[in-house]
DNA sequence: AATAAATCCTACTAATTTGGTAGTATTTCT
DNA sequence: AGAAATACTACCAAATTAGTAGGATTTATT
């Protein structure tokens, strides 16, 4: 049960962005150098997080992105549902979905709509901000 | 972040043994049919189950498989880690891990340990009795 | 106006994982 | 002896994931 790297990468992009959380534009060059990966693949990445709304963009020399709120109004679960699609470890708990012959005698739903339900509910209690803060004390 | 099939059907295939819980061998032509699976298929799924021990089996003519212990003394969580590796969403929250070269800096990574926490201690919640309880009466 | 620096858009490709098939050997019961 | 079952191992196909690449467009600077 992994998370994609296009998931931990959005995340970092975001906390990146959120520790550098000003009016000004970053450009990805930088973020790339930071995060060590490619601008190319970054820009990907950071398409899926612009088409959400959570960027603002700026084109052109001197241009680069930024957070469109501040950093404690993201809930991490809202990035990581975005950058993987759904989030429920099985097809049968997601909404609606009731395809699978055997639902009616399926011992596991509940237990996977629960796993389910564990998972969001966690990924949904933090913010932005919260995730910038306190590891860095363990630099020292 | 996905649960794989091998995951599902194995947790499918111990609810089936559990079900049907006696000293008797069960054939996997016989659960093959209930869970509408191929046998050669469903031979890789047991073969992993077999090997971590939670088996009994019989070769031949009239055998099959039946469970080591009797429901309850198996742990959900156990089953899903044998069958999916381990269940960390992120390796940097697994065991031991620490490769990655953010990881000084790493704003996320107590994120991610927790996150792993929470998807452990909720799959090590329940024990295979549970899941073959209550969902009998939506058949009716 | 030209140039450079940046985002934007889209297509393609490579690598890995997952899901499944297949064949054959071995064991056991009748 | 034969049938029914597990045990073992190799292979393959499809899907997903990860990454590369090229070029178009926009904007600031000189």
């Amino acid at each position: 049960m992994k998370i994609s790297t296009k998931g931990r990468y959005g995340l970092r992009v975001m906390t990146d962005l959120a520790t550098h959380y000003s009016d000004e534009y970053i450009a990805l060059k930088d973020i790339a150098i930071r995060l060590d990966i490619t601008i190319k693949y970054l820009e990907q990445i950071v398409a899926t997080l612009n088409k959400a709304g959570y960027l603002e963009s700026m084109r052109g020399a001197g241009g680069g992105y930024r957070l469109a709120q501040e950093p404690s109004k993201y809930v991490v679960g809202d990035i990581l549902r975005t950058m993987e699609g759904n989030f429920s470890p099985v097809e049968c708990a997601a909404e609606g979905m009731s395809e699978c012959p055997l639902v009616d005698s399926c011992a596991s739903l509940s237990f996977w709509k629960g796993l389910d339900d564990a998972v969001n509910s966690y990924i949904d209690s933090y913010t932005l901000d919260q995730l910038i803060q306190g590891p860095i004390s363990k630099n020292k």
